[in-house]
DNA sequence: AATATCACG
DNA sequence: GACGTACGTGATATTT
């Protein structure tokens, strides 16, 4: 076929990701009103269609086409696996929109093109050489500074937002180069947005002046010897193979083969028919009615569609039902099952439920189901309920008549639980997936209220099912007891009778879709979506997949560290007896408060609120001095801890069926962001002393494999010296020095040589300290010195660095003007009790000034805890545990080099690129066949 | 069910 | 001038 695209064609190229993401973000998240689908992206990209029609009639375009981007692999991944991988992960409410934007742009009947594996850059790339060389002319539709190496020769970008076309002068200014150069700049520069790595320390600035110097990337690596700044000289030398990989990385493909021709692009005329059929299809009222003048056509009639019960974006949702358990239905055979499957593909959504024989995921088994599609349409799918007893004291092991088979059920439940179309909503949704993960379900695409409570209304009040219907619906649940009993009684739920369990267990469904409905509108206007979708829905199917995946700890060696404890406390037993000279339980602080203070007479014994006198490690520390028993009891205090909380519990937490420990994470359990873990809680294994230590040798690696830790350095001193904003902090990070020992310099004047462990010790201290919200009470009892003189310390620490104070100020007055504090992330810690007056106003302030800190520390680890997944998807490498500031991962020994580097540059990244720090983050490694090595 | 103690970051 | 304090967690044993 002969080409027509020739001289005197314009081609315009618009980047459609582009504008599905400005459209995303310009507008409220709206939905279609008879369904609730999200629409909001493809309302604003229709919007932006329709303005560049009208800007452009009667204008010289002959071709245009509209590039997406397809696949989320391209050949770049393969020469450069962290390629983008520090990209958020799309908005849950715009991926079903995306085929949406594509059906729109050929409803314009404009050409729309993609290539699987290829970025929309490359494409528009290819088709821009084409056209130049077919003697015609080029707009780029797009601010994507990528494509700036395209510019020249009858090629100009147009930046739609600022409506500023950017020729080579454009590129010049941008670069500082002309666009046959730009590669090489970026190749230099790097990207972060991109995870381009380019060469460290030299930014588009020093890039140009290089390449201007030598003028062109290989010369300059070349004659990189040359270069007089060494730092800059061996940069270059060093990451050769780096800046190289960078400049393929950037350096779009213009010579794609095309299944299609420039011809196919010509402009054409919109359908009327089809335009307006798709329109209405979306619901847009006013757009539809718009273009329908503007085209001189009839506007299709939109059916004013309201779906029964309340639609979650509109907020005029009609008075929902009254929550009423005997209204539910109990599901019983298969078709009935597939009639609420229907349903909730009608809706999109569906509020599930399980319910299990006990609160262990990974140790008990599935019950029933429920599910609920409507405010007061719920229902509850008994599957393995035990046959009432012939007597009322023993259960049947037989299953109880007319229940679905369980694998029935699920087969009929699969399709519709793991369709990405159908949004999946419960209240603590990571106890429900890993359930289903254990009978091969896959729960996706999910949403949690628990968590959006949590995104919302941390610090007001707790996020669990009761706290919010009680809060939120007016309503209390039925309470779990007066189904299962309580203590030795206590029944487990599969023989609970099947009549009182649909009650109990739709009415969660329902409750849970209830607060689903009033919550998802709220978590805009509270502005925390972000929050939640990329910082705590996120981590649900992380987390879960950790939990399951456990931690391999070695029985015999915590039994025979039991069994040492053991003797060595007997012993230390009998010399407290004895020195006490009575017989008494060392285990009793109220024991032993007499013998110390009433039957032995020493003195400073202080009586607590309860009359009692307090018997803490630092009041026998204080008596160790003068006396022998105080040291016994705090001797046999560590070992009776290390016995009773580890080596003998952790014991009765390996799972019987894995042989590992598998500890539960909750997401939603401390105010500032961080996880906690229970059952056991595995963030607490002690490490501060070495018998304590020496737990950590039972936590060890499957053979062939090793444990590798790696923990943010300083972390919470780096977030402060960024908040802050203190210049010889952040100096002092970016140099690597030792910022304790920098404090103590910066403190009492001596220098950094002749600096002592004690004076190092102090400011060691007062450093954290500050992040506590320090006070002269606190480091005094913490280093054991006078108030006066710690007051001394702060007020010289304040005074050496007053953008400390400053900070510290201005978070407290931030705290009571909005009752709440917020993390760098937009993570919202509320601060209610900061208005209260006396003791408690203190407690609030320091927790107002250690919230946002610890906060977006937090938020740090779960961003790379939510990324690391795809980065380490191609290592045999399994990440196991955090604890606060470090991961801890399992991996085969060969692989041991590859999971650090990938790893610890997620880690490092991980505030990018939303937040770039003005101080490096560093992370330590340590591997070993234990976790007491790998630390 | 509350309190004291102590393990971690 | 007195109050009573370092921030955030969870588990255990003892006592009420």
């Amino acid at each position: 076929m002969a080409g027509n695209f020739g001289k005197g064609c314009h081609l315009h190229l618009i980047d459609g990701s582009a504008f599905i993401f400005r459209a995303y973000h310009a507008l409220p998240p709206l939905t279609r009103k008879s369904d609730g689908l999200p629409i909001g992206a493809v309302s604003g990209f229709c919007n932006m269609l329709q303005r560049y029609v009208e800007g452009n009639a009667g204008g010289d375009v002959t071709h245009v086409a509209v590039i997406f981007d397809k696949g989320s692999h391209t050949f770049r991944n393969d020469l450069y696996d962290l390629y983008k991988a520090n990209r958020e992960a799309m908005p849950e409410d715009l991926r079903p929109q995306i085929p949406l934007t594509r059906r729109a742009t050929e409803a314009f009947n404009i050409a729309c093109k993609e290539i699987e594996g290829f970025e929309a850059d490359d494409i528009m790339a290819t088709l821009a050489v084409q056209a130049r060389e077919a003697g015609g002319r080029v707009t780029i539709l797009s601010s994507d500074k990528d494509l700036m190496q395209l510019v020249g020769d009858g090629v100009e970008m147009l930046d739609p937002m600022k409506n500023k076309r950017i020729d080579r002068d454009g590129v010049w200014e941008k670069f500082g180069v002309g666009p046959e150069r730009v590669v090489d700049v970026q190749a230099l520069a790097g990207d972060s947005v991109d995870n381009v790595p380019g060469a460290p320390g030299i930014g588009i600035k020093t890039a140009a002046l290089l390449i201007n110097e030598f003028g062109t990337l290989e010369e300059l690596l070349d004659r990189a010897s040359e270069i007089k700044q060494p730092k800059r000289r061996e940069t270059l030398i060093e990451k050769r193979d780096q800046i190289e990989l960078s400049k393929k990385l950037v350096q779009l493909d213009c010579d794609m083969d095309l299944p299609f021709s420039l011809d196919d692009l010509e402009v054409r005329d919109p359908v009327a028919d089809d335009l307006m059929g798709f329109l209405a299809e979306m619901e847009f009222r006013t757009l539809t009615k718009r273009i329908s003048e503007s085209l001189g056509v009839e506007a299709p009639v939109i059916p004013d569609t309201t779906p029964e019960g309340a639609n979650p974006s509109t907020g005029d949702a009609p008075e929902a039902p009254p929550i009423d358990p005997s209204k539910y239905e109990c599901v019983r055979d298969v078709a009935a099952l597939e009639r609420w499957v229907a349903k909730a593909h009608e809706r999109g959504w569906v509020a599930v439920d399980t319910e299990t024989t006990g609160l262990n995921e990974m140790a008990c088994d599935l019950v029933g189901i429920s599910l609920c599609v409507e405010a007061g349409e719920a229902c509850y799918v008994p599957l393995t309920h035990r046959a009432a007893g012939t007597d009322d004291l023993f259960g049947s092991d037989d299953l109880a008549e007319g229940q679905i088979g369980l694998n029935e059920a699920l087969d009929v439940l699969r399709p519709m639980l793991e369709d990405p179309a159908i949004m999946k909503i419960g209240q603590n949704m990571k106890y429900d997936a890993k359930i289903f993960a254990r009978y091969g379900v896959q729960v996706a695409p999910i949403d949690d209220t628990m968590l959006m409570s949590y995104a919302m209304n941390a610090g007001l009040h707790g996020h669990g099912m009761d706290a919010l219907a009680e809060r939120y619906l007016s309503h209390t649940p039925i309470p779990i007891k007066t189904l299962l009993g309580t203590g030795k009684s206590q029944i487990t739920f599969d023989r609970v009778p099947i009549d009182e369990a649909v009650k109990y267990a739709a009415e969660d469904a329902d409750i849970t879709l209830r607060l689903w409905q009033l919550f998802k509108p709220q978590l805009h206007q509270a502005r925390v979506t972000r929050v939640y979708e990329g910082l705590e829905r996120p981590l649900v199917p992380v987390l879960a997949q950790m939990e399951m995946h456990g931690i391999h700890v070695d029985r015999d060696v915590l039994s025979r560290m039991s069994n040492a404890f053991a003797q060595k406390m007997a012993g230390l037993e009998s010399e407290i007896h004895e020195l006490a000279g009575q017989s008494f339980n060392v285990g009793s602080p109220a024991q032993l408060g007499e013998i110390l203070f009433e039957t032995m007479g020493l003195e400073g014994g202080k009586r607590g609120k309860n009359g009692k006198y307090s018997t803490g490690a630092d009041i026998l520390e204080d008596l160790a001095t003068e006396h022998e028993l105080p040291r016994r009891v705090l001797d046999w205090r560590q070992l009776s801890k290390l016995k009773s909380t580890y080596t003998d519990a952790l014991q009765e937490h390996i799972n019987a069926e894995t042989g590992r420990v598998h500890t539960s994470y909750s997401i939603a359990g401390a105010n500032t962001g961080r996880l906690a873990s229970t059952d056991p809680n595995l963030q607490n294994i002690p490490i501060r002393t070495e018998e304590g230590r020496r737990i950590r040798e039972a936590f060890v690696a499957e053979p062939g494999k090793v444990l590798v830790a790696l923990d943010y350095s300083q972390i919470e001193l780096r977030i402060l010296a960024h908040m802050a904003n203190i210049d010889a902090l952040k100096q002092a990070f970016r140099d690597g020095l030792d910022i304790h020992a920098m404090t103590a310099s910066e403190m009492f004047n001596v220098p950094l040589d002749e600096m002592t462990p004690d004076v190092r010790r102090q400011a060691k201290a007062i450093n954290f300290g500050v992040i506590y919200g320090i006070s002269g009470f606190g480091l005094a009892r913490n280093l054991r010195i006078p108030r006066s003189e710690a007051q001394g310390f702060i007020d010289r620490y304040f005074e050496r660095f007053p953008g400390i104070k400053a900070y510290m100020d201005d978070t407290v007055a931030f705290a009571k003007e909005h009752k709440r504090v917020e993390t760098l992330f937009g993570r919202v810690i509320h601060t209610p009790e900061i208005a209260a007056s006396g003791p408690r106003a203190g407690f609030a302030k320091r927790a107002a000034i250690n919230a946002p800190i610890q906060g977006t520390a937090a938020d740090i680890i779960r961003r790379a805890m939510v990324r690391m997944p795809e980065a380490i998807a191609n290592l045999p490498a399994k990440m196991l545990l955090q604890v606060h500031d470090e991961l801890l991962f399992e991996v085969e020994e060969s692989a041991t080099d590859e999971l650090i580097g990938v790893a610890k540059n997620v880690m490092e990244k991980a505030s990018e690129p939303v937040v770039k720090l003005d101080v490096p983050l560093v992370v330590d490694a340590g591997q070993g066949a234990n976790w007491a090595e790998a630390h």
